[in-house]
DNA sequence: AAACCGGGGTT
DNA sequence: AACCCAGGTTT
């Protein structure tokens, strides 16, 4: 198939089909960049808003900028991915103190700041600039591997540079912002992973995977490994008004959040065998005749599953080796940015901590 | 090249 | 319960 006449047809269904968003009424690249970060591994629905709050919360990248960090990260929580939200800040102090406030207008440069990859580059580029350079995201993996039958892997890196080459060759260079969006949005709402409308699809007649059925094995992913599990044992240590918090700061999960301190291991902890932890970690004055877990809950992650237990814990501190545990008021805990496991925990509990 | 980093949704 | 979505950085 004709590479103009591909675009054109993809363009076409845009036109029709596509939703209203708040970051396609601007070619602000500071909008533009907010919602292409938010938006990566985050459905539309989860993301929009978050995108109203930053944008409400921070009108212009100077605000961003000037913000402390543990404001963003809590505006970002429950969103995931939290690498996002601090080179998001770092990128906007970038914008600022090296820019003038001004985002870079090339893909070659905009690659160059933090948080932003092949992808955000060229939606940037694209978007605000004109830049005709291709977005190969994963609804552009799907289409073009079932209009085009490419069975190479989206996952690999042979297969992505495949995919790159194939959407740059497609590109309508005239307008490659309308291009770009077309075809993602496409594959967002009509060219889906499971049970596409191959029937009704006005490409039906050009496409591959429709033509040989082929719509269910395509795109083609090398298949990863099984998650690995972590038991996190929580204890949540109450002092009046206060509860024991820590900040994560090891390189690891959650880094930059706050939550309980907690003895963590790759298998489950007996029951005498955290007793024991326990008074090593916090000292003889705890009271513990018993270790009974208050809560439980299992928390799916897309590579760990995490078991996490919470133990409340009477009576007094002894020692506190590490520096990131403080005592924060109910009041003050409520501003710190924290998993969605501890804002669950806190939820449900509400009568322990108020 | 492979591993790591969270949320949520659908079947 | 099993599976899906998926871009950027680090190792």
């Amino acid at each position: 198939m004709d590479s103009r006449y591909f675009s054109d047809k993809v363009v076409e269904w845009y036109v029709r089909h596509k939703r209203d968003l708040p970051w396609r009424d601007t070619t602000d690249p500071y909008k533009v960049w907010l919602s292409e970060i938010i938006l990566q591994q985050t459905r539309v629905k989860q993301g929009l808003p978050y995108y109203l709050d930053f944008i409400k919360m921070f009108p212009t990248v100077w605000d961003l900028a000037s913000a402390p960090e543990q404001r963003v990260l809590r505006l970002w929580q429950g969103l995931g991915y939290y690498t996002r939200a601090r080179n998001l800040h770092k990128c906007a102090k970038v914008i600022v103190s090296s820019f003038d406030g001004q985002f870079p207008k090339s893909y070659k440069e905009l690659l160059e700041l933090p948080g932003i990859g092949d992808y955000t580059a060229a939606a940037i580029a694209s978007f605000s600039f004109k830049e005709p350079v291709a977005v190969v995201d994963g609804n552009v993996f799907r289409v073009l591997s079932r209009v085009f039958g490419i069975k190479a892997e989206i996952n690999s890196p042979a297969g992505k540079r495949i995919f790159a080459s194939l959407a740059e060759g497609l590109l309508n260079k005239e307008m490659p912002d309308s291009h770009n969006q077309a075809l993602m949005e496409f594959g967002a709402l009509n060219c889906i992973p499971k049970n596409p409308p191959c029937l009704t699809c006005h490409l039906r007649p050009h496409c591959y995977a429709a033509q040989e059925g082929l719509q269910s094995i395509l795109p083609m992913k090398v298949k990863s490994k099984p998650p690995r599990s972590r038991y996190l044992y929580y204890l949540v240590v109450r002092r009046r008004k206060s509860l024991l918090m820590r900040k994560r700061n090891d390189r690891d999960i959650w880094h930059g959040l706050f939550d309980f301190y907690s003895i963590e291991s790759f298998q489950p902890i007996s029951r005498g065998s955290l007793q024991a932890k326990i008074r090593q970690a916090l000292g003889e004055n705890v009271r513990l005749d018993d270790v009974s877990i208050s809560a439980s809950y299992k928390h799916i992650l897309t590579h760990q599953v995490i078991h996490a237990r919470f133990v409340l814990i009477t009576g007094k501190l002894d020692h506190s080796e590490d520096k990131n545990l403080k005592f924060y008021t109910f009041e003050r805990i409520n501003d710190l940015p924290k998993p969605v496991l501890i804002t669950r925990f806190l939820s449900d509990h509400k009568s322990f901590y108020s």
